[in-house]
DNA sequence: ATATGTGCAAAGGGTTTGCAGATAT
DNA sequence: ATATCTGCAAACCCTTTGCACATAT
């Protein structure tokens, strides 16, 4: 997890150039979870204090097109994660966090398809209460 | 269809007052599809020419609260519909129109339950290309 | 050497808030 | 009569943009 020269490996796969900044936040994110740009900016400023909000911004985004990060968006943000097996993102409304649930979903990619649609992303938001879950 | 007394009915069994505003929202959304606050104020102009921002929000808030509506997030704005049965509101990226497919979500609605999550809301999203359908 | 990336500050777009005047009950 | 609602303007996020400097190749 976070194995580096895999992350150099992937970069360079796709063309960019490997930066400390872009190297830390895909160390962060392949560590599992979802993160909004705030959250990426102050993990990262533990690492590279003087990391700025544009650079955050520019490699999510530029992460998201290249199909490595997925994003979507809740609570008026946008959240990043993993691009991963399709699965469904449960937010709790108690502790605001949100995790996966893996769950097939590959009858309704089934069902939409049939209809002629091409299917570029599919998001599953769950807005709930986990209480119980732990 | 955006029958005026079942609307009065509704707004006066949540104990919310009847202004024209609120009427004139519901009318529109009563009918189907799906809204952003900007869309609604540019048709709501044409019938309450002075209608401001604020109300919009404040309108379309107050009825999510209540139930009425549903909202979700994309492409960096709020979108409003009619609560009804869950189904799958399909993004086209050509069009940039969002229609309703209704598939049956239980399945996935059994899946969470089991695990100790209770649902509030359930969105599914799915960004495509809608080509070939019309 | 040079194309690309970074950091800063300013701007942009959507949404919320505070408040005085207006309206539904 | 009065609690609620409306409209206006200002404030508040979150995100994008422009640009000079820095860095990876």
């Amino acid at each position: 997890m976070g194995n580096i020269n895999e992350i150099i490996e992937l970069l360079r796969s796709k063309g960019l150039k490997v930066t400390p900044q872009r190297v830390a936040i895909l160390q962060l994110l392949m560590n599992g979870g979802h993160f909004t740009m705030d959250q990426v900016l102050n993990e990262l400023r533990k690492i590279e204090p003087n990391i700025s909000i544009s650079t955050v911004y520019n490699t999510l985004n530029t992460l998201v097109r290249l199909g490595i990060l997925r994003s979507f968006e809740a609570d008026g943000k946008t959240w990043y994660e993993m691009r991963k097996d399709p699965h469904i993102n449960v937010i709790c409304e108690d502790t605001g966090q949100i995790m996966d649930v893996d769950i097939d979903v590959s009858a309704i990619e089934r069902e939409v398809s049939k209809l002629g649609i091409e299917i570029k992303d599919l998001n599953v938001i769950i807005r709930g209460n986990c209480r119980g879950t732990s």
